[in-house]
RNA sequence: GGGCGGUUAGCUCAGCUGGUUAGAGCGCCUGCCUUACAAGCAGGAGGUCGCAGGUUCGAGUCCUGCACUGCCCACCA
């Protein structure tokens, strides 16, 4: 029997089999819609993980908010596409198989550069797609047909594209300049893979003789003595008296016993800063660099490419970079040349891969312009065509795109995308060109191609046209471009999505619908541990998602993730938290279980059957791909508030009225990609609602022999289950899919839930006089639960109470008598005239007095305590309420309905005060007579 | 050196455009194995919203200053 539950809810029983099917069924498969399709798309590209990746917390939150986003349009009636991919990761990868080498005890050089990229492709071939299985375990409901790899033939081909339009329009050139070289990864890096962190380091100032002066000399200070050794000139400022009357003149470079000019140069942005001379260091530092070129200065390179002192460093040679520093300091000190030492904390730049410390190093390289390109991309967000959330983060895009340097983009590496270039090796000349050129044009000469490879975020950078099709005018770049939507952390904002912006909106410009790679970016936080720290390897505090999978089920995570997600803060992810959302899934379980049990033996008896639950509620449910209305603005279509649901009694007007009215609230809430709001709302009303409050109150109904009775009771109890679990599915898309095929017995309208109407607000079935009224019911028996904890009174007696109220609300309860019994524990319910308050065991509120009739006495002086307290909160409501309510401005200012509502508030707040005045009273008075 | 954020219950965090009684989960206390669920049920305690001013009829919410704290960016020797 497909409805016999274990108690229990096991998610590894289930997930595996759900995550197989959704892939296997091709469920999120999209065909490419017909130009002139007017269903609205809606698509969002995977922020490609590195194909070495393993998934973290930080992929799992990314992950789940698209898979809610996603689901939640599929379901909404969307052509709703997810695209997958992974990127080849340059230097990471490289490293991978670098190490694999070096366990044969080989490097990449003893095999040759094809052997070496063989190799890579092999290791990918064996581990490229783990993260991608993660993700399967994930459920994300990505369209997998559509799968790219960066290095694909197909993206390489996108990759030349752009290099070769952006040589032609002169926004590449090659040149030698100063770049960040990473000695140890022996390569260039852009300037955003270099990690700045203060540092603790010295200054050193040292006296440089000037030349034909016996004693004169000019102080320069440096961080980096060990550059000294290719000085080519020291720089004063020009309008600095202290060395007007030396400008032209020479001095002796120390230890190298080489003559340097004194230049004159606004290297100096500070003349204030230390002596207000500065060595010049054309070939290592970029400062020196650009005064260099100013001044006709001679670049003297000292290190090499691993940063060891090279033959122009004289003595030094051989040394590495901070062998040299410590010799030279010595030798400088020996000389007479130290002047001094002082303690100075340096910014010191390390490679982000490695680690290594960054040397600034003269070396031929590409580089993209990329002025021209920021331009349009600060454009478009300020002009609203893409859109941040939270909007700050446009703040911190602008600031970078203005004070952005050309981009680096080659890199000496073997594995990536190599530049399309050649080199002709009779005269030099370069070609840069799609297809690989047979002969020099200019001479006819021997090619070689271009040693270098692209920085690997130029070809994720080109994401989503090169997915989509680009260079070609392909269906899928009409259909999907410009996407919908990117979900991502701001760690590569600039590295990403600042570069996908500036490259799509140059190459897609003048496309028909708008030249931008997304709409909206949604920027998400960051994952911490519970204990605030940010997780690292280093720190050994990484949470790995798939052991609390294991531990808890995908779902539970999923959820903790979605309900810790207000944009904008971190999240610490604590396991009590998925704990408790693990014993949600349970809840939803159980009810399942409940419902089932009952289906089961109401169909034996013939009192209803699933039959007519189905004939009712499948109308409606579009089967996935057809056209209908995208539902959730309040217009008509599938979907719509709960279909064939038999309104008859309070609870069930009421729960019907809580069902739209969330779902009209989880809209407004993902719209605005408010995930833990949605999270929280639909938590709340199928825990703290329907399970609560309305499962409690229908079971009478379901065991009730009236034939007609019963099928109203089972036939809401199940509309109503069925549409929240179609509610949750995006949040919880295991548990609803396996319990959603379930309550059909096996036999559920579409293959998935995940191809269903999500539930849209029907506004005629929001219903507030329900809603109202069935808040006075639940207040009236939480009072009367709390008076009998408070009389501690055995659990299992029942007791009669007494009840003060108007004509109403007496005539709501009597027409809801049964229900209170049965939910307050209460055996008899007795309407009286006179007021309540002074008695004992009573509770008062603004609308009824309750009593519980019980011999026992109350604790005296805990109740004394509690009327007090509340006594004194009411008085302090009271007058702040009262001086607003005589303010005259509050009166003519504040809108009409907080007036009105503060007024009615505290006429309830008078009556209640004198209520509890009444009974403080009553209980003194008791207590004196009892002494 | 620039820029951005945070500071609300014992802990981790919500509180959107200022509006009636500041919420949740966990933890804590009391009592219950009530045939859907002990991963549960019922009840409860716990907060002068970092500090000081200001704007407003009204401030956790807006402004200023301060304190503490986190992050991003940065070629000043």
């Amino acid at each position: 029997m497909p409805h016999d539950l274990p108690k229990a809810y096991d998610p590894s029983a289930i997930e595996q089999r759900w995550a197989e099917y959704w892939v296997r069924e091709k469920l999120f498969h999209v065909e490419t819609p017909a130009q002139g399709s007017t269903q609205p798309t809606f698509t969002i590209t995977l922020p490609p993980p590195n194909v070495t990746g393993r998934l973290h917390m930080g992929h799992m939150l990314n992950q789940t908010e698209m898979d809610i986003v996603v689901r939640w349009h599929r379901m909404r009636g969307f052509l709703t596409m997810w695209l997958p991919g992974t990127d080849h990761a340059g230097i990471a990868t490289q490293m991978m198989v670098e190490r694999q080498l070096a366990a044969e005890g080989k490097n990449r050089r003893d095999i040759g550069r094809e052997a070496f990229i063989a190799r890579v492709w092999d290791w990918r071939e064996h581990y490229g797609g783990a993260i991608l299985e993660q993700m399967k375990r994930l459920g994300v409901s990505v369209d997998w047909s559509r799968e790219y790899f960066t290095m694909d033939e197909r993206m390489s081909r996108a990759v030349r594209e752009a290099f070769v339009r952006l040589y032609e329009q002169d926004l590449i050139y090659r040149g030698k300049y100063i770049v960040n070289w990473c000695p140890r990864c022996i390569t260039a890096v852009s300037d955003l893979e270099v990690v700045h962190e203060d540092t603790p380091g010295k200054i050193w100032e040292i006296r440089y003789p000037v030349v034909g002066s016996k004693d004169e000399y000019i102080v320069v200070a440096t961080t980096r003595p060990e550059t000294m050794l290719g000085d080519t000139a020291v720089a004063v400022n020009s309008a600095d008296e202290r060395y007007r009357h030396l400008h032209g003149k020479r001095v002796l470079l120390p230890l190298m016993n080489r003559e340097i000019p004194i230049i004159t140069d606004d290297i100096l942005a500070n003349p204030e800063f230390g002596t207000g001379a500065v060595k010049v260091t054309p070939s290592h530092d970029p400062n020196d660099f650009e005064a260099g070129l100013r001044n006709d200065l001679p670049q003297i390179e000292v290190m090499n490419e691993t940063a060891q002192m090279n033959e122009n460093a004289g003595p030094y040679q051989g040394l590495d970079r901070f062998g040299a520093r410590q010799k030279v300091v010595e030798d400088l000190e020996g000389g007479g040349f130290l002047v001094g030492v002082k303690d100075y904390v340096v910014p010191l730049g390390t490679c982000s891969r490695c680690g290594t410390i960054i040397e600034p190093r003269l070396s031929t390289q590409w580089f993209v312009k990329i002025k021209p390109l920021a331009e349009r991309a600060i454009e478009v967000v300020q002009k609203g065509e893409i859109k941040f959330v939270p909007e700050n983060y446009a703040k911190t895009y602008f600031e970078w795109m203005l004070n952005i340097h050309d981009w680096c983009i080659s890199r000496q590496l073997w594995w990536g995308h190599r530049i399309p270039a050649w080199h002709c090796k009779e005269c030099s000349e370069i070609i840069v060109s799609r297809d690989t050129p047979a002969k020099c044009k200019k001479c006819g000469g021997p090619l070689e191609q271009d040693n270098d490879v692209l920085d690997t975020w130029f070809s994720s950078g080109l994401l989503p046209c090169s997915a989509l099709g680009w260079p070609d005018d392909t269906p899928d770049l009409h259909a999907f471009y410009p996407t919908t939507l990117l979900i991502t952390g701001f760690d590569i904002l600039f590295f990403w999505v600042a570069r996908m912006v500036m490259m799509n909106c140059h190459f897609m410009r003048g496309f028909k619908n708008g030249d931008v790679p997304f709409r909206d970016v949604y920027i998400h936080s960051l994952v911490r541990d519970a204990e605030r720290q940010k997780m690292s390897k280093t720190k050994g505090n990484v949470v790995d998602p798939i052991e609390i999978i294991e531990k808890y089920g995908t779902d539970a995570v999923r959820f903790t993730l979605a309900a810790m997600a207000a944009p904008g803060t971190d999240i610490a992810f604590s396991e009590s938290r998925t704990e408790s959302y693990r014993a949600f899934a349970n809840k939803i379980w159980n009810a399942a279980r409940f419902l089932f049990m009952n289906v089961d033996r109401a169909q034996q008896a013939g009192l209803w059957s699933l039959n007519e639950f189905k004939s009712s509620h499948n109308k409606g449910l579009p089967q996935h791909g057809t056209s209908y209305n995208v539902l959730g603005s309040g217009k008509s279509g599938a979907g719509l508030g709960i279909q064939g649901f038999q309104a008859e009694t309070l609870e069930d007007r009421w729960i019907l009225s809580r069902f739209n009215r969330v779902a009209q609230e989880i809209h407004d809430a993902l719209q605005n990609y408010r995930f833990h709001e949605a999270a929280h709302v639909v938590y709340h009303f199928f825990w703290g609602e329907y399970c609560d409050w309305y499962l409690e109150l229908i079971k009478p109904r379901l065991a009730a022999d009236d034939r007609g009775q019963a099928r109203a009771a089972y036939n809401n109890l199940i509309g109503i289950f069925e549409g929240a679990l179609r509610m949750l599915s995006p949040f919880m898309p295991f548990i609803t899919e396996e319990l959603w095929h379930a309550a059909y017995d096996g036999a559920p309208p579409a293959k998935s839930i995940a191809l269903v109407a999500y539930p849209a607000a029907d506004p005629a079935q929001i219903n507030a006089d329900a809603e109202t009224e069935m808040a006075i019911l639940q207040d009236l028996i939480v009072s009367v639960r709390n008076i009998r904890a408070e009389l501690k009174v055995e659990p299992k007696q029942k007791l009669p109470i007494e009840i003060h109220t108007g004509s109403d609300i007496r005539s709501l309860i009597e027409r809801n008598r049964s229900a209170v019994e049965r939910l307050a524990n209460v055996d008899g319910v007795a309407f009286v005239e006179q007021s309540l308050a002074k008695a004992a065991g009573a509770r008062s509120t603004a609308r009824f007095d309750v009593r519980v009739i019980y011999e026992r006495k109350v604790d005296v002086a805990a109740e004394r305590d509690r009327l007090s307290k509340e006594l004194a909160r009411l008085t302090q409501e009271l007058t702040r309420a009262t001086g607003q309510l005589n303010n005259e401005s509050f009166l003519a200012k504040a809108p009409a309905n907080v007036v009105e509502g503060l007024k009615k508030r505290r006429a309830e707040v008078v009556v209640l005060i004198e209520k509890i005045r009444a009974a403080l009273d009553e209980l003194e008075g008791g207590a004196a007579a009892a002494s």
